[in-house]
DNA sequence: AAAAAGCATCTACCATACAAGATTGCGGAA
DNA sequence: TTCCGCAATCTTGTATGGTAGATGCTTTTT
């Protein structure tokens, strides 16, 4: 890690979201900014925080990245500003700029807001569910056997967010699933520690008594099953602290 | 508007939130960075829109509002992006930045995660209701009662931030509150445009009744009387749109 | 030897200058 | 009159230099 000067090329689109940034009440935010250099260095940062390259409590500074990346300080700093509203990183004046170590409680909360938004839209969904529901989720799920049967986990991961997402939307509250996509980003960086452990087999049968429910419009039911699904992974975590201490404050 | 060459001496602390500027999951981000430029711009122009110094659709530029405050482009720039951010300011790049229009839909989904998470918490509070719990809420709510006595609306309602605040903390995910606050400050431009309506005498005997259900343990009743509390402000926005549709996207 | 003072060297913050896209309005041509 | 095109003038985006604060090491002092 020391010898690398000139960085990657920095892609012009950044592979995380969908095509926005995070962005909170209202809706879309950056309409036509996603050809900025700044932009580019929020999504190619991003990037390297969630899956690991940079690892919680890495010493990262303005001139570093912008030498890296082959551009000047200015759009690293501003690319900096929004990735510590994220909670990605923690900004020392004139200190130093530290990718920001994860914290135990911080992943419990993100996981109660998360639950309790779920809980929520599931409940909606399952006590007016429109006629072609069934149909939608039905087709999803199919998609999601086809990719754990081919052993796509990255599709299926894709399948299983989208699945969720769906459910937002299909409540009239897709913008909260962006609210969550945004704590997802601490989550993601604990599974990303225990990669291999997700057993897409039992994912799809938790999806389906989901989808079960809500066709049958039973909504202790579809609460239940949502808690259930979304309580699977909580065991990980203490384990994955032990096995990284260093990620953890 | 058109004189205002040299503008507010630029207080030392925005006034807005407890003391932190507002972070994503993990707790607080700023740590020292409260004594920037900056960071006093991004309160003082948030106060402005929130209070509707600055209306929904008003253009301002970086040299604007640098001027305006004797500071120069550079932290008025990441101001813009920090608010950008909280939904506040929408930049059009090239272009201009305006005060970001209210959007109801927008207004909608931000009580839909409110709701969500709040009746969360007071489930979890009234599940397992600590034993000093009866006595701290009863002594904010006494505080209430004083202030609406006393005809202290500015207090009062600060009160009501304290009281939902202080549920968060009891069921251990303050920051989860951190996130509605900020929600709440789209709500809270709605809520400027309607003032005097609100009835404290109302508010306080809804949160009597969340209280009492707490204090027995009643998990159904404390839910019921949260979202009761809660959709009581519905009504409002309808007459709002009619009444300032300038506002309003 | 241990502690304190000084200094080299980091950092992020701020100011300023320049660049490039977008808008506006004016002027000329049809 | 209407329409097209160009240029002045807005805007935000980017680059760079300087400044003040924090850190850590060296040197000096006790």
């Amino acid at each position: 890690m020391e010898d690398s000067k000139r960085g990657k090329p920095l892609a012009a689109y950044p592979s995380h979201g969908p095509e926005m940034e995070s962005a909170r009440a209202g809706g879309k935010v950056g309409e036509a900014l996603e050809g900025t250099i700044a932009f580019r260095v929020v999504g190619a940062l991003r990037d390297d925080i969630v899956s690991m390259v940079l690892k919680p409590g890495d010493v990262i500074s303005e001139s570093d990245i912008a030498a890296r990346y082959g551009v000047s300080r200015q759009p690293v700093r501003e690319a900096f500003i929004r990735l510590a509203q994220q909670g990605l990183l923690l900004i020392r004046p004139k200190r130093a700029t530290v990718v920001k170590k994860i914290s135990p409680d911080g992943v419990r909360q993100s996981r109660f807001i998360r639950e309790s938004i779920e809980v929520e839209i599931i409940r909606r969904v399952a006590t007016e569910p429109g006629p072609e529901i069934g149909q939608i989720l039905d087709d999803l799920i199919a998609d999601q056997e086809a990719a754990s049967s081919a052993n796509d986990s990255r599709r299926f991961h894709k399948l299983d967010e989208l699945f969720h997402r769906t459910l937002a939307r299909l409540a009239g509250v897709e913008y909260a699933w962006q609210l969550i996509d945004d704590h997802k980003m601490q989550l993601d960086r604990v599974r990303y520690l225990t990669l291999g452990v997700s057993s897409s087999q039992r994912a799809i049968a938790e999806h389906k008594q989901i989808v079960k429910a809500v066709s049958q419009g039973d909504v202790v039911a579809a609460e239940a099953a949502m808690r259930a699904h979304l309580a699977r992974a909580e065991v990980l975590l203490s384990q994955t602290i032990e096995d990284f201490p260093d990620y953890f404050e």
